[in-house]
DNA sequence: TGCAGCTATGTTACCGCTAACAAAGATAGG
DNA sequence: CCTATCTTTGTTAGCGGTAACATAGCTGCA
């Protein structure tokens, strides 16, 4: 018990007992189980974060906010990758149930009913993240795609461009990106338009694919004058191709995407894109699990939507 | 004890029982307590892997091996993030260890004193990657970046480029690049030559800052015939500016970068560069562990060193 | 019908720690 | 010197499962 006291800074101990502990401890190298610590305390400093890949950049973004808030508490970040797969998410969100989180963050609205059940019956906070645009289960913080892809349509007819093309992922459990495009296309069909032409990819490097999808589309349709991608990464392969192929960006043709990717700053020009607010989506999630840990009973606001802002770069008149 | 069985799938239980306790279950939506199964068993199917960031691309690459051979496994990956300090990284290891993982992965050779002897201590298959230039704990898995940096020069000198240009990042504590680096000087001393010029950042992204530095440099030395960069994202900032300052990429100037990142793919030419095996250290690592977990006395190989090897790409001659 | 030899279910004792309470030691005031 | 009070250490039970063993139910055959 004495060391136990001692190792958690908990209780009043002698300084000469705590100096003999802490001195055996570091020579017989313990390490005190957790497993069995969080058995006979009931709590587990863990937030489970479920994102559907690691390897767009955009969650490990989401991850730096989250653990920035986090390092200021006890609490740590455990993450499950789901592969924008509802079963195998429902697995990872059982998975990480099963170890008692003291909260859980999840990627999207969209899970299948048993997951959906799961995390009701928790006990627990759960924050779903990125979207809003849908039924929530307990909290969530994001911003609406829908919107997202009506304003930048708006911002694109404003400025004059009449004959678009659409380029985007051939996901269709990526819901965001379909949010998105259903939002774009709501606004174009209001004005009396509708998308001149569309052209999709999967898997590869996106770079490459945006390039390769950009000539495809330009080929056939020699008459767009802009084109709208579903990320800045293809985005940024096209506009690579415009500008070698000798377009006029923005003239001729003008380009967006969607994601404000830090890190295509450094492009020949800088791709237009809303900003998917990914860092601070982190940290209010995080923020709301952390504050819910500290006064359990208070219920903090439930729904946080963020507001993206169009930043036209370079690519737009 | 018979719910045990069922939901374990371990032991006899008749068809009739086990239907009776999956229905209750899931009527309940019953999740069973990993913990108290964990202490009970002592067994935890979980691994832990230690890298220094998420932000860069390269560590995304290795979780995805890592992933794809757990996934056939009962094992799952935990991932905690050091941010390249050997204290931060110290303090992972603990919590990890602490949880009783069934092995651990941890980037990179260099820990603090303590850190390496709670990890010997543990009795777990320990898995060293990335790196194999230096003391292994247990078992390891990487590349030799000493030699990655010397091939990358000798390509260099025997492509005949002679006024060399170092580009890199200010991190003392990412000790691949600078045994990179290291390597790559000692090669060039050996042909008698030096660097001509030296150029460091931190902090920001990555394309911008390559674009910048090599700005910075090519305006302060204006004789360089070469310029290698320590990774391939600030190489492709530095070819995206050569580009448009109308430098003939390679015949004014060469330029390579390091890691070989697929993302880069569709940049208007191929940086040469050397691919650091990511996707299979992850899946070498994981099958160390895996393989450990099946028989456990099989001391599998247990230092595996990988061949990167040179991609010339378009911008050497 | 009785019993060997199964299969299916139940019992018991922990796993390593912590909450809650209990006791011992130290300090001080009368 | 003794008791009241505070500080420090110790005891006990139990967290929710599982290993190991024990028992109950069933089947088939003499």
């Amino acid at each position: 018990m004495t060391v136990s006291r001692v190792l958690r800074n908990r209780g009043e101990v002698s300084d000469t007992t705590r100096e003999k502990v802490l001195k055996a401890a570091r020579e017989m190298g313990y390490v005190p189980n957790k497993i069995a610590g969080a058995l006979a305390s009931n709590t587990v400093n863990l937030v489970g974060v479920i994102i559907p890949s690691l390897s767009n950049m955009v969650f490990p973004e989401v991850m730096m906010g989250i653990s920035k808030v986090l390092d200021d508490t006890p609490l740590q970040p455990v993450v499950g990758v789901s592969g924008y797969l509802p079963e195998k998410e429902e697995e990872v969100i059982f998975e990480m149930l099963s170890w008692r989180p003291t909260g859980l963050i999840v990627a999207g609205l969209e899970h299948t009913d048993a997951a959906r059940k799961m995390m009701q019956n928790s006990g627990i906070p759960v924050v779903e993240i990125m979207d809003v645009d849908g039924p929530v289960i307990d909290a969530c913080v994001g911003i609406s795609h829908q919107r997202a892809g009506r304003e930048t349509a708006k911002e694109i007819l404003k400025r004059g461009y009449r004959k678009i093309g659409f380029l985007g992922s051939k996901m269709p459990l990526d819901h965001r990106a379909r949010k998105r495009f259903e939002g774009f296309k709501s606004v174009l069909s209001e004005a009396g338009l509708s998308l001149a032409d569309e052209e999709y990819y999967s898997g590869g490097s996106a770079l490459a694919k945006g390039r390769e999808m950009t000539e495809a589309i330009l080929t056939r349709s020699k008459d767009l004058d802009f084109l709208y991608y579903s990320n800045d990464m293809i985005g940024a392969g096209g506009l690579l191709y415009c500008t070698e192929a000798g377009y006029d960006v923005p003239g001729d043709i003008g380009l967006a995407g969607f994601n404000g990717l830090e890190l295509l700053d450094g492009m020949p020009k800088q791709l237009a894109t809303m900003d998917s607010c990914r860092v601070e989506i982190g940290r209010k999630a995080a923020e709301l699990i952390a504050e819910a840990l500290r006064k359990p009973e208070t219920a903090a606001e439930r729904l946080v939507e963020l507001s993206p802002i169009f930043a036209p770069g370079g690519t737009v008149r």
